[in-house]
DNA sequence: TGCCATTTGTTCGTATGTATT
DNA sequence: AAATACATACGAACAAATGGC
C-alpha cells in the first residue's frame, strides 16, 4: 500500500529526482530546505534527509548545518569519441589520462545466430569470447565481450592478456589496421558481475554499445558488446 | 555491495539480472529452476518468485506450474538511426510505422554558458525553449528540449505546435535543409514529468542525447536534449 | 550585544514492508 | 503458514549552527 511495489525504495527515486535536477541545471548551486523538498516530494523529512546523505555520499552535495545544503558539482565524464577508427587508448590518452586494459575471462564459444550474421560466418563457427575490463589512471570505465573466430586469430587470447590492448593483439595477429563499421547503443542498468569489475553501484547505469570491427578488405574480425559506466563517460559521435 | 542499503529490493535486483540474462541472449528458452536461481543469486526461494512475479506481470515470462517458467520474449526495440541528416519522421516511417509529434510546453529563457557556446551565440540571448513529446503509431518514445534563437526565429513555436515536426516549423522560418554536426550521448533514469509523458514506469531508463543543428553555412540553428526511452529504442550510428 | 527565523542534525516512538527461516 | 529480524517511512519533538535585524 505504501510502496507502489516497483522494488525502489522512495529515498532512492527522491535522490534520482535530486540528481536529475542537479544534472539538467534547474537546480544550480543550493537546493531547498529539506522541509520544502519533503512537502514537493510529498514525503517525511526523514526520506528527504536519507535522499541527500546518498547524494553527499557520492559527493555532489554538501550539507551545511544552519546554512543549507549545496551542490558541489556532479564529476566530469570522460569523453569517448566513437568513430570508424576508434580505439580505446587514442580516445583515453587524448584527455591527458592513462588508459589500461586487462583481461577478465575467456573462453570458446559457438556462434549464436545473431553473431553469425554480423560476423558474416556460418552459425556455430568457433569462436573466442573475451571478457575485458578497461580503465583511466586505474578508475574502471567499461567492460567489454569480444567475440573473435578461433581459426583466424589463434593466440588472440594469449596476445590481450600480456598487452591490454585489443589493437596490440590484433597487431601480432597480422591485423595492421581495422575499421568500425557500425555502433549500436542502448542503456541498462548494471549486471551484478558488471558492478564488481566496475567498483561501481549495483543500481548503476551502462551504456551498451555493440559494434562490428571489419579489416580492410571489410571482412569482419571481431563483435564487440561493450558497458561504458554511464556516469564516468559520455559518449561523442560526429557526423 | 549486496547490502540491502542501497535503495534497491532484492527481488527487484534478481528480476533485473534476469531480465539482462533475457536481453543478451544468455536465457533464451526456459528460466532455471526456482531453487537454482535462487542459489545462484545467493538469495531466498521466496526472493526469486516474487522477482518471477513482477517479469510475468510486464508479460516477459510466463510461469507454468509443474512445468517450469518460459520467456515469452522481450519486446523489439525500434531502431533509430542517427547521421548528419537525422529526421524523427523520416526514421520513424522507415520502420513502416507512423510518426506523431506534439508540442508540451514552452518558453523563453536566456542562453546560458553551455548553450552559449554551442550556439556560438552571446550568452544571455533570447531563446524559445520547446519542449515536444514524439511517438510511433501512438507510442511515446522520446521527449526532447529543444533551444532556438528567437529573433532568428520568431514562429518558430507556433510553426511547431501545428505542425508536430521540426523540420516543418524551421523549413516555413526559411530553413530549406540542416545538418547535424555531432551527438553526445548519456544515459540516466527518467525524470518524474518524463515519466508521465512517456507514459513509461517511474524507474525506468533514457538515452539522452545532446546534439547541436547547423545549417548549410555552417551556422547553430537549434541545440537538443532529447530523452529516448530505452527499452523502446536503439541508436544505430553508422561510421 | 541580544533576539529571532531559518536550516541542518539528532532522538524518541510507531507502523509497514522486505527477506529469511 | 507463521515467526523472526531488519530496513524503510512517518511524526513529533528538540538541539545546534547560521545570518539578518
Amino acid at each position: 500500500m505504501d510502496e507502489p511495489g516497483d522494488g525502489v525504495t522512495r529515498w532512492r527515486r527522491v535522490a534520482d529526482q535530486i540528481r536529475a535536477a542537479i544534472g539538467d541545471g534547474s537546480v544550480a548551486d543550493r537546493l531547498p530546505a529539506e522541509g520544502v523538498m519533503a512537502e514537493r516530494f510529498g514525503v517525511n523529512r526523514h526520506t528527504v534527509r536519507r535522499a541527500i546523505a546518498a547524494l553527499a555520499a557520492d559527493g555532489l552535495v554538501r550539507a551545511e548545518r544552519g546554512r543549507g545544503t549545496f551542490v558541489t558539482g556532479p564529476a566530469p565524464r570522460l569523453v569517448y569519441e566513437v568513430g570508424p577508427r576508434t580505439r580505446f587508448s587514442e580516445n583515453v590518452l587524448s584527455q591527458a589520462r592513462r588508459p589500461g586494459g586487462r583481461l577478465i575471462g575467456s573462453d570458446r564459444v559457438g556462434a549464436d545466430a545473431e553473431i553469425a550474421a554480423l560476423l558474416n560466418c556460418p552459425s556455430g563457427l568457433e569462436l573466442f569470447r573475451i571478457e575485458s575490463l578497461h580503465d583511466a589512471d586505474g578508475l574502471p570505465l567499461s567492460v567489454a565481450t569480444s567475440w573473435f573466430p578461433a581459426a583466424r586469430f589463434p593466440g588472440i587470447v594469449g596476445n590481450f592478456a600480456e598487452t591490454g590492448s585489443i589493437t596490440e593483439a590484433l597487431l601480432r595477429e597480422g591485423v595492421a589496421d581495422y575499421r568500425r563499421r557500425e555502433t549500436r547503443i542502448t542503456a541498462e542498468r548494471l549486471s551484478s558481475s558488471d558492478a564488481t569489475h566496475l567498483a561501481a553501484a549495483p543500481d548503476g547505469l551502462v551504456l551498451v554499445a555493440r559494434a562490428v570491427d571489419v579489416d580492410l578488405r571489410g571482412r569482419p574480425i571481431q563483435v564487440l558488446r561493450t558497458r561504458f559506466h554511464a556516469e564516468r563517460m559520455e559518449l561523442v559521435f560526429r557526423h
